[in-house]
DNA sequence: CCTAGCCGATCGATCGATCGGTCGTCTACA
DNA sequence: TGTAGACGACCGATCGATCGATCGGCTAGG
């Protein structure tokens, strides 16, 4: 976590950065100047680089997480249950583009002992979804996916949107995240029509785990 | 075009590397070393390293553009339109994952000028999808998608498969691309039992753009 | 003898990281 | 209250390694 101001502003840089270049295509000097740093000093704030860029990501994905299970621990409707997952997926995509997309591409940039770390929390997040899935199969309210093509599938789908998402785009996000919890239930097999999730409660939720925003 | 053995080695070997480490997490002597030769000789076979990438990107979406176009241009049901669209997408997807890998994550790598060029050419491509939906959304057998985001939800979507598909995985190539299109069909309201696009023209379609295989 | 194919040697630049330090600010004790 | 000393924040200089790219020269088949 980033405790002071300095460390807030190299966290900050190095997710801009990474997200825009990747991993491999920021040197640290060029990180230390978007930091207003000389790159001796951004060592008092960081371990290594590659250190910095794990940290970036786990802590993205405990977000995720946490807002995942916050918005669906009460919520018993297998429907109403992926509904959210998708729409919050959706939200934080947008609204977090670079931290998600950092997350998203630099898996492969993390060393073997640092990326198992990373993975597991990502497979706990997904495996939310999984659950959710199977429980909508289990009522007859979706079709199955033993072999988690749509999980997969849908996932990637949410995930797209940090690729284009602005918020001066035509749709708004709320619009965005229902329509995408419409494409989600209904490639489920929940209707034409499906119901659609409380998206109050998924912004809600957004705000208060990444706090301001939105 | 790749015309000689040893120039096909570089391409196969920077299309391994660039889609496991990204293409500033390749140097050029892992590059010469992995296509058996110095790397000053790699220069006999390709301009400077961004233009090899350029090149391989190019290369890739020229095929899809063009095995999209095959599996098309005789089609007029634009349900059987997109299904073929889908299904070519996610086979494609399958059998050259590293190349569309590359594709997908590398755009950011290129210099302005190399960079037009491709985007220009992905954007022909999805230009095939947005008048498929449209036709279909102007024959009522699709929902409007007047602002993409169902087109560009499914092609994330469709290119996602490249990320995790392997051969011996526990769905087949045709079922895995008969699933997509049927996803892709109800997320875009063509009903809950689709009609399946003709996967076996889309198979042959994909292993004549790009040589055995498959 | 020419040329295509190939390489060792090497270029200047940049990489990630560390060193020994400076500069204030805060605290503890006389 | 005065001051010695510990400390956090920060940086210039520099480390060895590697980066992408180029050079001149060797070799073998036509």
């Amino acid at each position: 976590m980033a405790v002071n101001a300095t460390q807030t502003r190299v966290r900050k840089a190095a997710i801009r950065l990474f997200a825009k270049k990747g991993f491999h295509g920021v040197g640290i000097r060029e990180l230390a100047q978007a930091a207003k740093l000389s790159s001796a000093s951004l060592y008092h704030y960081m371990g290594t680089k590659e250190e910095l860029l794990a940290d970036i990501m786990w802590d993205c994905l405990e977000r995720l997480l946490s807002a995942a299970m916050l918005a669906t621990t009460d919520v018993n409707d297998p429907q109403e249950k992926l509904g959210r997952l998708v729409a919050l997926h959706v939200i934080a995509h947008a609204v977090q583009a670079k931290e998600t997309t950092v997350v998203d591409n630099e898996l492969r940039s993390l060393s073997p002992k640092l990326r198992r770390r990373i993975v597991a929390q990502r497979d706990a997040y997904e495996q939310l979804w999984a659950e959710t899935i199977e429980e909508g199969a289990r009522d007859g309210v979706f079709r199955s996916d033993k072999e988690g093509v749509a999980r997969r599938g849908l996932l990637e789908m949410g995930s797209g949107v940090s690729r284009w998402y602005s918020s001066k785009g035509a749709l708004p996000l709320d619009q965005l995240a229902e329509r995408y919890a419409e494409l989600a239930l209904r490639s489920l097999g929940a209707g034409d029509d499906p119901p659609l999730p409380d998206l109050q409660r998924c912004r809600t939720i957004v705000k208060y785990t990444w706090g301001a925003k939105i």
